[in-house]
DNA sequence: CCATTAACGACTA
DNA sequence: TAGTCGTTAATGG
């Protein structure tokens, strides 16, 4: 199993004195859910540190179609080297209300000339996002629609705390439609809508009302996983 | 197994 | 009201 050790905060790890010195470097901005806080169009920023709130990485494809690459929340960053190599066009937009902070070039490495260890868990993090990449490449190249769609939700469910749970069941911390399922899957929601029910019935998903989040059971999510199916 | 196309009722900005 | 969402079904690769 990947550890996913990078997704740790940038910044844990200091003290509330260096966090106070840092706020001044890194002004934070309210953003309300659905507004896009990056662009292909936009001139952007090097550094991107979500204090609070989700943001969903996409690109559109050439037929048009929108490609979900990644989804982050609290204490996540992104930015030019974890997920905007140059030239290519790449969206962030906020899926709730967000408090993000954003940092240019020179803040940057303002912050790591003062503190240099700061260096080496942002390698950390870039290096596991990497290999994080390479994981989803494997079940896009050779999985099923079913099992790219199990390994997203263990990616979520390992990458966001869970604010709570219910004994083996584990809720997803964003909310997400059918398309965006399928976005983030490589898949149309036409195919993803049945296999999600399947998933319900095999109770490794569930799912309480409308517009409510999905929760998982784990131990059977990756059962399900180690499949052949 | 899965994408495409079409279509429909329900819901929402 | 127009657009989005979940769902089903037919078809073809």
């Amino acid at each position: 199993m990947v550890t996913y050790l990078s997704r740790v905060d940038l910044f844990k790890g200091l003290s509330e004195d260096e966090l106070q010195q840092l706020n001044h470097i890194t002004p934070l901005e309210a953003r309300p859910r659905g507004t896009v806080i990056a662009s292909p169009y936009m001139e952007h920023k090097v550094l991107y540190i979500i204090k609070s709130g989700s943001v969903r990485l996409y690109k559109i494809t050439e037929d048009g179609k929108e490609l979900t690459l990644d989804i982050l929340g609290t204490g996540h960053l992104f930015g030019e080297i974890t997920s905007f190599r140059s030239g290519v066009p790449l969206f962030a937009v906020t899926m709730e209300d967000s408090v993000i902070c954003e940092m240019d070039s020179g803040q940057f490495r303002k912050v790591i000339a003062e503190k240099p260890e700061l260096a080496l868990k942002y390698i950390e993090i870039v290096t596991a996002r990497l290999q994080e990449t390479e994981d989803m490449l494997e079940y896009m190249a050779y999985g099923s629609v079913r099992k790219r769609l199990l390994f997203l939700f263990n990616k979520l469910v390992t990458k966001f705390p869970a604010p709570r749970s219910d004994g083996e069941w584990i809720p997803l911390p964003i909310e997400m439609t059918h398309q965006e399922l399928a976005s983030m899957t490589g898949s149309i929601r036409e195919t993803v809508t049945p296999i999600l029910n399947q998933l319900a019935d095999e109770g490794i998903l569930r799912k309480e009302g409308n517009r409510k989040p999905y929760w998982i059971q784990r131990s059977r999510l990756q059962a399900a996983l180690s499949e052949s199916k």
